[in-house]
DNA sequence: GTGCCCTTATATCTACTAGATATAAGGGCA
DNA sequence: TGCCCTTATATCTAGTAGATATAAGGGCAC
């Protein structure tokens, strides 16, 4: 799958699951795909003209100030073809890393604090998560999407576990590297971690 | 953190290992740092470029082919400051679970492949990422630096464990939608997953 | 009633990045 | 000797994030 391809699937998915303005499309992926997909404005507007241009979507209800775009039946075909085709991998870029491996410059501290950023900001995403399942699994107009759904949220909650496990084996290794940390003090900085 | 100061740190940071050539740098980036950072020779050149006019780097045994460039004092002082600043978080683009979330539209049995091929990618990482870990820790010229490297190697690993443990769960719903699988084949393809 | 502020809405621009492309030199091997 | 692969430099094009610009609608305090 060419780069390019990648921001009409997400565009052509999003409207297949109802007609929305460009901006709703926005916040649509944000609320609905945006635990695994990204899109900005920078791309879901140049693609919607493009789409319409070829047919793919639709405008309706264009008033004032907002339009609403439909997919199309040649869109919905496109779609399908799309997602029949290998995805491209994102490459890796994660910054918390990539100041992990150069810590020894940075010290025990400063890596102890971005592996605790790192491991709230996993719990965060897991009750996020919860919600979005407990939304799924009561929405029985979703019918026989949920399960396909639920699997994109099981990815994100098995990563988001990872990462915590990860956060408190790091935060241990961290420990050991101290200095002469009091062992009062190090189990209280384990027990906060655990009530959050 | 700009963005654009992202390229900078991981260039200045694997300079902090060794002088090298730009080409080199390319290289080393991908086999020490390619389980989580990425760059291109889009970026590696121009940076090289504005770090040398900055003073950051210097050119050395500029031959006839190849220039080696090295990390200057000034530029190990603008790698610890560029270290202290917090991270920026990446986008998710995941164009797998994009796939599954429109599953019922790619249909089980696509669903299942790129469940299986994403399984696969995973072990493959993790036997890459022990590869990395015996060698981290087989290397004494490390020395203090090796702690901090585990960290990186631990998390691909927490991660690619938990991409395995989803896939499994995930075959698993998927098999509990087909229609009409018999019990024997669902065991064979089981097996097979394990067995990689 | 008015003005401010926030949200919804459209659209594009700039900066960052991937990956293709172009060129070239060095070395190995048939 | 020529081909092919690797090392090496460099930039171009296409894709994307996020900032920026503009505007309309609605709520709320004064």
């Amino acid at each position: 799958m060419s780069r390019s391809d990648q921001t009409r699937t997400a565009v052509l998915g999003a409207l297949s699951i109802q007609p929305m303005s460009g901006y709703a499309l926005r916040e649509e992926i944000v609320s609905t795909l945006g635990h695994f997909w990204s899109e900005s404005f920078g791309q879901i507007y140049p693609a919607l003209a493009r789409l319409e241009g070829e047919g793919l979507v639709e405008r309706r209800d264009a008033g004032s100030r907002s339009s609403t775009f439909a997919i199309t039946r040649v869109g919905t075909e496109q779609l399908r073809t799309l997602l029949a085709e290998p995805p491209q991998i994102a490459k890796p870029r994660n910054g918390v890393l990539l100041r992990l491996f150069f810590g020894r410059q940075l010290g025990p501290d400063r890596c102890r604090e971005l592996v605790r950023e790192r491991r709230e900001s996993a719990l965060r995403q897991l009750a996020e998560l919860a919600r979005a399942r407990a939304e799924v699994e009561a929405d029985a107009s979703l019918a026989d999407q949920a399960p396909y759904i639920l699997l994109t949220v099981s990815a994100g909650e098995h990563s988001a576990r990872a990462t915590v496990a990860w956060a408190d084996e790091a935060t241990a290794a961290l420990d050991g590297l101290a200095t002469r940390a009091t062992p009062a003090r190090a189990g209280a900085g384990v027990a906060d971690g655990g009530a959050e």
